[in-house]
DNA sequence: ACGTGAACCTGCCGGC
DNA sequence: TGCCGGCAGGTTCACG
């Protein structure tokens, strides 16, 4: 399910669930994957933030040192306001109604940590830019990702150069921009589509709520469904004719991912 | 240093 | 109808 869209649409969803409510318990069976969580009995949530496709709730208790609550919704979790055959984590509030969390493949991930302390956690740690707010440059990007020798995708993947960029936003961008996914040493003016790409796609993916593939497994705490899949332009369309020049999209495998791009627009250029 | 592949998990879909 | 392989939005780790 879940890139930094699915992930904003679920925090703005749940916020006001959360905001100023105690947490009272949170219900699991599984310790190795939901860690510490009994620290977080008896706290309220202050405030609900998101860094990449992470959801960090804050948590606050007179008297003691403030914790972190960091969520991540892995390939296919997701919260809702009404228990799912996959419910792996109940979240008991003060106020009587419990925030339940799904999760059918258990990628997801949930642990209490002092704020800023991700141990274990090296792609939050190393988290780069987010790529709505005004601390993503198109400067710095440039000086990132131009003329580097990896190629463009799995770089985006790494969560390094920017926040919050998956397999769905990372093939819609690249598409956007023209570049192919498999490219190395970017020039400049290639970086610099690149980066309005990636604002673009994720503002209007934002906004649409998500997507929703055709698995219907993403799908927000209410139960309603995004909308920006209608406007994916290569992914999982393979087959299906390029919306910008008619050529059919290719499918193929990059980094273990699969991987969607048109092979006229985004052709991989020769640069040793 | 970098790229690759496997591991972690479950469910669904298409092919035979 | 039913079984089986393949595949899926992510992250981490072990190898060469």
């Amino acid at each position: 399910m879940p890139e930094l869209p699915e992930v904003e649409t679920t925090r703005l969803k749940i916020e006001p669930y959360l905001l100023g409510q105690r947490l009272l318990r949170l219900e699991h069976d599984a310790p190795h994957r939901y860690q510490n969580t009994h620290l977080a009995s008896g706290r309220t949530v202050t405030r609900l933030t998101r860094r990449g496709k992470y959801l960090l709730l804050h948590l606050q208790d007179p008297g003691e040192d403030d914790l972190e609550l960091i969520v991540h919704l892995g390939m296919t979790g997701g919260f809702r306001f009404a228990a799912t055959p996959h419910t792996r984590v109940t979240l008991h509030l003060e106020s009587g109604e419990p925030l339940y969390f799904q999760d059918a493949r258990r990628f997801g991930r949930v642990a209490v940590v002092q704020p800023g302390v991700y141990p274990g956690m090296p792609t939050l740690s190393g988290m780069g830019p987010e790529p709505l707010s005004g601390g993503f440059s198109e400067r710095a990007f440039v000086e990132a990702v131009a003329g580097g020798g990896k190629m463009i995708k799995p770089w985006l993947l790494s969560q390094v150069p920017v926040a919050g960029v998956g397999n769905i936003y990372a093939d819609e961008s690249l598409w956007a921009a023209r570049i192919h996914p498999a490219q190395t040493r970017l020039k400049p003016a290639e970086v610099r589509r690149l980066y309005t790409a990636i604002r673009a796609t994720m503002q209007a993916a934002v906004e649409a709520g998500g997507s929703t593939l055709s698995d219907g497994s993403y799908q927000q705490p209410d139960g309603v469904d995004g909308g920006f899949q209608t406007r994916h332009n290569v992914y999982d369309r393979a087959g299906q004719p390029c919306t910008r020049c008619g050529t059919e999209v290719v499918k193929m495998v990059l980094a273990q991912r699969g991987t969607h791009f048109c092979p006229k627009c985004q052709t991989l250029k020769d640069r040793l």
